[in-house]
DNA sequence: CGTATTTGACCCGCGC
DNA sequence: GCGCGGGTCAAATACG
């Protein structure tokens, strides 16, 4: 049944990047153990100028909203260096792990759709052999993003949503990368980004979990080298490209029961003024739009 | 009118 | 080679 389904073997890094990526909270651009390195050898300034710049863009989940929706509630804390930990703690509950793609079950409830603080599409709905109810495909409406999540009600517990993510938003990360690079003529130099494939803008690739299936990664995979070489080398695709990658994140998430009560005040997730949604990305993009599937 | 969703067709891997 | 299950595409439709 669970046979390797989707080729996307993501480099260990990429597991501790998802699982913060679920969590996350502290880490708006799920930087990596190295990049956190960096970020602590930036200057004051800078820092200050990514944390505005982050938390402009981004006012996600909190690991709080995640428990909830996890109907469990710890004060967990995830720290870079606690990810294992948390992984394993988040594991023994609601979160688990198959193949390279991790499964969220939550209480439905009375929100009938939790939403995870990303903008979704979907894309296709099938009925599931062992299942009376149907599973929804949903993919992240970034064009250069390739996460995807599957939905799905339990047979079991009509109550029970079953999340399954695949894949990162990675272009939380470009933001983060362009910036330390391009405020840092000498960039702190995370030995990846050796793929200067400054041709190609989007061709696939840049997308982020691209792992090369066939290739096995050294016991030690280069977190950093995942892929973000994407296109931080271009320094005109930066801006837009950042700005681009930003419009689609729509802060807004895991709505407790309350979200029907319509006044969500406590739920500030939705942009704010400098939200990323007042970021229209221009029309470049649409070359991009072919999902690079063929 | 532009965009998101719906939904059947299509594709692909796998087992028989 | 064929049928099946699962995943994706894309035209049509619904929606704002």
């Amino acid at each position: 049944m669970e046979e390797a389904i989707m080729g996307a073997n993501l480099p260990d890094g990429m597991e501790e990047e998802l699982v913060m990526e679920l969590l996350d909270n502290e880490s708006p651009f799920f930087v990596l153990p190295e990049e956190v390195i960096e970020y602590s050898q930036m200057s004051v300034s800078n820092k200050e100028g990514l944390n505005r710049f982050v938390q402009n863009v981004y006012s996600g989940p909190t690991i709080r909203d995640i428990e909830n929706a996890l109907s469990v509630t710890t004060g967990i804390t995830v720290q870079p260096q606690e990810l294992s930990q948390a992984r394993l703690s988040i594991l023994e509950r609601g979160l688990s792990k198959v193949e390279h793609k991790y499964t969220l079950k939550i209480k439905s409830c009375d929100n009938g759709m939790a939403d995870d603080g990303y903008k979704w599409r979907k894309y296709g709905q099938k009925s599931i052999k062992n299942s009376p109810n149907p599973r929804s495909y949903y993919r992240c409406t970034n064009p250069r993003c390739s996460a995807k999540k599957q939905v799905e009600r339990s047979s079991e517990d009509p109550d029970t949503l079953i999340i399954t993510y695949e894949g990162l938003h990675l272009h939380f990360a470009y933001p983060f990368f362009h910036l330390t690079q391009a405020q840092n003529p000498n960039p702190p130099t995370k030995k990846p980004k050796k793929k200067t494939s400054t041709t190609q803008p989007e061709d696939h690739e840049q997308e982020a979990q691209e792992s090369p299936r066939s290739v096995s990664p050294d016991p030690k995979p280069d977190l950093q080298a995942c892929t973000f070489t994407g296109q931080p080398q271009e320094s005109v695709e930066v801006v837009r490209g950042s700005q681009g990658l930003l419009q689609d994140v729509v802060p807004f998430m895991i709505r407790n029961p309350s979200s029907a009560s319509s006044n969500s005040s406590r739920c500030s997730y939705r942009s704010p003024p400098t939200s990323p949604s007042s970021l229209s990305w221009p029309t470049y993009f649409d070359v991009g739009v072919n999902h690079s599937i063929g």
